[in-house]
DNA sequence: CATGCGTGGGC
DNA sequence: TGCCCAAGCAT
């Protein structure tokens, strides 16, 4: 291999040192409470969405014994409108987790952290490379970017032998000497090289520290990586939502069930159909709303608003919530955006 | 191995 | 504007 991985790595940390981000609040500690709740709200999230988030929950739950002692809604409350709300409930399981099995610290090895709910491989070797200097590779969207433009890795990621090949890969490029100081710089490293120089569409490979090693760079087309061959295929559906109010404001809200989509939410009632909807409330005068859209990434929600002035809903396992009640819910950020509008 | 799972931002 | 993308994981 040409003595590639050792200067690669070493060009990276360096670069990091000088030119990386060093500003981020989860940056300043090796405390793996801090740097786990940041990694697991930064999956499939970006970074000006997570600051807000970050801050709230750390001053909620300073340590991880305190998150483990919450109830579950006041978890999911905070967290409403992050997105991939399992990650809040394993969020909440792991925190358990670590009290119950670990005496409330974290287990030191990527392998060990791997075995909680909500950690994975890529984020058990971000917080084992950042906390504890192990030698593990992370392999995250802007890292597969960085490492298959380097190589030049032309394969598909989406069949899992080619994945498991750039994990591989990952791993002979790690650093191999004074890990304590190299592997968070290294690591922090090909995520700030992905974040800020080498984007999806214009990567900006003059001010790269690894161009000299970059076979995609040089191929003159970087932007050919990573290969993607599948394609996505979008799907719409319609929604009715039962917007039941009382004279004094209350909502009529339930919590969703534990799998599928906005998973222990609380929700307004969801139909399949107006029809579905109408016969339950045979008796009461609806109001069709606006309908609007909600954009999944797979999926186009069209959401149909159904208000009913009354104070009895005959289904069960629901409540009324005045406005103060509500607003701290885990909501989905539709049902919270049409709640707000109403008043 | 393929699919489901949210939301917001960039171009 | 319709895509693509974002510090992925669980099933």
């Amino acid at each position: 291999m040409s003595g590639l991985p050792e200067a690669f790595a070493s060009r990276v940390v360096r670069w990091q040192k000088t030119h990386g981000r060093h500003a981020l609040p989860w940056q300043a500690t090796r405390d793996p409470y801090r740097v786990w709740l940041s990694e697991v709200m930064l999956q499939q999230t970006q970074v000006s969405t997570v600051l807000a988030y970050y801050e709230r929950f750390l001053a909620r739950w300073p340590e991880v014994a305190a998150l483990a002692a919450a109830p579950e809604d006041e978890v999911l409350g905070l967290w409403s409108g992050l997105g991939y709300y399992s990650r809040a409930r394993n969020l909440h399981r792991c925190a358990q987790a670590v009290v119950e099995r670990f005496g409330g610290e974290f287990p030191r090895s990527a392998a060990q952290l791997a075995t909680l709910p909500g950690i994975g491989r890529s984020t058990a070797a971000a917080i084992a490379s950042f906390c504890f200097g192990e030698r593990v590779a992370i392999l995250d969207g802007n890292v597969k970017r960085v490492l298959t433009r380097v190589l030049g890795y032309g394969v598909d990621l989406a069949s899992a032998p080619a994945e498991r090949a750039l994990w591989d890969l990952a791993t002979e490029l790690l650093p191999r000497q004074d890990l304590q100081d190299t592997m968070p710089a290294y690591t922090q490293g090909l995520m700030d090289l992905g974040a800020t120089l080498c984007l999806p569409r214009k990567p900006a490979c003059l001010l790269c520290p690894v161009e000299a090693d970059c076979v995609g760079a040089r191929e003159g087309e970087p932007t050919r990586y990573p290969v993607k061959t599948r394609k996505l295929r979008r799907t719409a559906e319609s929604l009715w939502l039962l917007h039941a109010r009382k004279p004094d404001g209350a909502v009529w809200l339930e919590k969703r069930p534990a799998t599928g989509i906005w998973a222990g939410l609380y929700c307004l009632p969801v139909y399949a159909s107006r029809e579905l909807l109408a016969g339950e409330h045979a008796h009461a005068t609806l109001e069709d709303g606006e309908a609007f859209v909600h954009a999944l990434t797979h999926k186009d929600l069209h959401l149909h608003p159904v208000h009913v002035a009354t104070d009895r809903v005959a289904r069960a396992g629901g409540g009324w919530f005045g406005r103060t009640e509500w607003e701290v819910l885990g909501l989905p950020a539709p049902v919270r955006r049409l709640l707000v509008d109403a008043g």
